[in-house]
DNA sequence: ACAGTTTTCAACCACTAAGTTGAAAACTGA
DNA sequence: TCAGTTTTCAACTTAGTGGTTGAAAACTGT
């Protein structure tokens, strides 16, 4: 299917066994066999989750002479990167707005996030255009 | 099915539909009805959507009074961007150490270096890859 | 109370995704 | 060359997903 990458990357990350595969390749490349290892599943299978790795770019395998390190490529990790933060930025913004209004409102009073949950703040920078 | 927020968070991510609501979410909240204006599917699929982002945690609509709004939740995000901040890390790191390696190499006489199996880092048998 | 909109539930269909088994290539080391 | 490992392809089973239609709740304004 004529799936963009970012779809492919996300949806390569939403398996826990390709998450460790990925977690593993993080700390050293391997061969699908060391890779397969640690898992209860069959070879093929394995094979199978690399090749979804592979197709969202999150991994890549010099093919040459046999055993054929898989290694990440971290760079695909920027596609995810730049959408969340822009996303994330601008709630973020809203979110800093309506405090300053709600606080003006009433001039002091803790408020409250309802069911325990407050708003990460996180650093940043400022920069980034626009898109969706 | 007991899958992991983690999890959940990427398939969500994973369709472009589900993107662009969370890229309009993030300008404004909006109602069902109101989000699903631009696209050509029908309404019930639009809601199927927003409860897959529901379960993820990225959105949020406080129950009451009738147009009940949909919201962003920001925090959910963080999820993910520790996750891939920590893994991308490490592959950086690694990619350094490669680089003064080679120049190392470069420089002076080759240097024989046994970056060959250490230990499985992942103790064995472990039949669900519950990844950090 | 009633018409109308908004929201949700449920059954169903086509398609993809994760896993299996079985077998074929492809390369390695004597 | 040949045995053996490593890698890949292919067919199949099972379960999940994105979408549909149809109808039922739930709330709104008058």
């Amino acid at each position: 299917m004529t799936t963009d990458t970012l779809s492919r990357v996300f949806a390569a990350l939403a398996d826990p066994t390709r998450r460790d595969m990925v977690a593993r390749l993080s700390e050293r490349d391997a061969t699908v066999s060391q890779l397969a290892e640690p898992y209860r599943m069959t070879l093929q299978a394995v094979y199978k989750h690399l090749r979804v790795l592979e197709d969202a770019g999150l991994v890549s395998r010099p093919h040459g002479p046999q055993p054929r390190p898989v290694r990440l490529e971290a760079q695909a990790f920027d596609l995810m990167d730049t959408w969340m933060e822009r996303h994330r930025r601008r709630v973020e913004q809203r979110y800093r707005r309506l405090d300053a209004v709600l606080e003006e409102m009433n001039g002091d009073e803790p408020h409250e996030h309802g069911q325990g949950d407050g708003h990460r703040s996180r650093p940043g920078g400022a920069d980034h255009p626009d898109d969706s």
